[in-house]
DNA sequence: CAATTTACAAAGTATGTAACTTGTAAGAAA
DNA sequence: TTTCTTACAAGTTACATACTTTGTAAATTG
């Protein structure tokens, strides 16, 4: 029985924590597998009974920033104002997500683009449900278009340089309208194209 | 007087053949100064009159290469067909020369990619000269466009993930018409939508 | 006197070894 | 029986030291 007295989805949940407060602190390069168990108060093997290894308690720590960010998203999708204002904001959304973690928790979002880059499985099973979020969004504001999910892979295509955090990380510098106003430029446009072609 | 009896202008461009020799050989992160001036059988501190250090150098190599690719992509600008079709091609061409670049010298393509990494002066000149000629070639294609450089440097954004030199490494493995379908599906909505603006 | 060399300081990289981390297996505890 | 521990092999990392490389300055050559 437990020494830790813990449902094995409470140890999971404490360790994803314990995972996250050192990759703060430390620093997500230094992240020890042993320090993490020992903030437990365990020994390092006894997680091996929760995650296969090291990868996957960083894919967990991923997974669980990405749905604490899709929660925020999902608000854009029954927000108020008119279907394309909609998609908008939710696509402006996304960038503030991303670009504010990148600013307050650097070494976390370090861990997502290390994640994106390797293309994690946590990775891809979001990018998909955004591409599906923005596919509805589309049906919204363009009611007769012919292939929703052809026109969401376009989107996603040409906002490609707004989302990929590596990209993401690269224009931090440059100021926040700057860039909102590009993405919404290019957004337009391809929203005028797509009511052209549907 | 010289030792090596060569102008200046000749030496430079000597050194710089020389390193892409040794880039295409032992490899960019292995490219030693000393090495490059051993091949032209001088001392390596008599680069040091021609090249302001090893970054100068690097960027002259990236700089030549520029300069070559730059002239397979002048021809686009004056080609056959539609003005649409010329601009669907330029944009086309350079994905090809880039893609083909990174397979057939991906050593001297990562001397490429640091180079953009960095922000050097090399790569930032050529960015321009490259939404120049993408401006001129909307102008053809919209004639009466309102703002050609707004045009240029939004279509510029919605193809940076066609375009960035570590994304093009990224989907190097999808085949070559899968990507440049996507190219032309994002270029031909983008054009529909600037038409629906002008 | 302009191009080059040798000589040299500072910065960077390679190497070997000790200490630490990761992941596994066999066994103890509740 | 499940959860955890200790013990251990294999792989990594940290660190000190020796060696290379870079960049500069003073001396040299045609």
């Amino acid at each position: 029985m437990p020494r830790t007295g813990l449902a094995p989805k409470e140890l999971r949940r404490r360790a994803i924590e314990a995972a996250i407060h050192r990759i703060k602190t430390v620093g997500y390069a230094k992240l020890r597998v042993t320090d993490v168990a020992a903030e437990l108060d365990v020994s390092h093997a006894a997680l091996y009974a929760h995650f296969s290894g090291k990868a996957d308690l960083l894919d967990a720590v991923v997974g669980h920033w990405l749905d604490v960010s899709q929660e925020d998203l999902r608000a854009a999708v029954s927000g108020r104002g008119t279907p394309e204002e909609r998609l908008e904001n939710w696509l402006i959304q996304r960038l503030r997500l991303k670009r504010e973690a990148a600013v307050k928790d650097p070494e976390l979002y370090e861990a997502y683009c290390h994640a994106s880059d390797r293309m994690r499985d946590v990775v891809q099973r979001h990018k998909m449900l955004w591409r599906d979020q923005i596919a509805v969004l589309i049906v919204q504001a363009i009611p007769d278009i012919k292939d929703p999910t052809h026109a969401a892979r376009l989107v996603q295509s040409a906002l490609y340089g707004f989302n990929h955090p590596r990209l993401v990380l690269d224009d931090l510098d440059t100021p926040s309208d700057e860039v909102e106003t590009r993405l919404r430029d290019v957004l337009h446009t391809l929203i005028a194209g797509l009511r052209v072609a549907s």
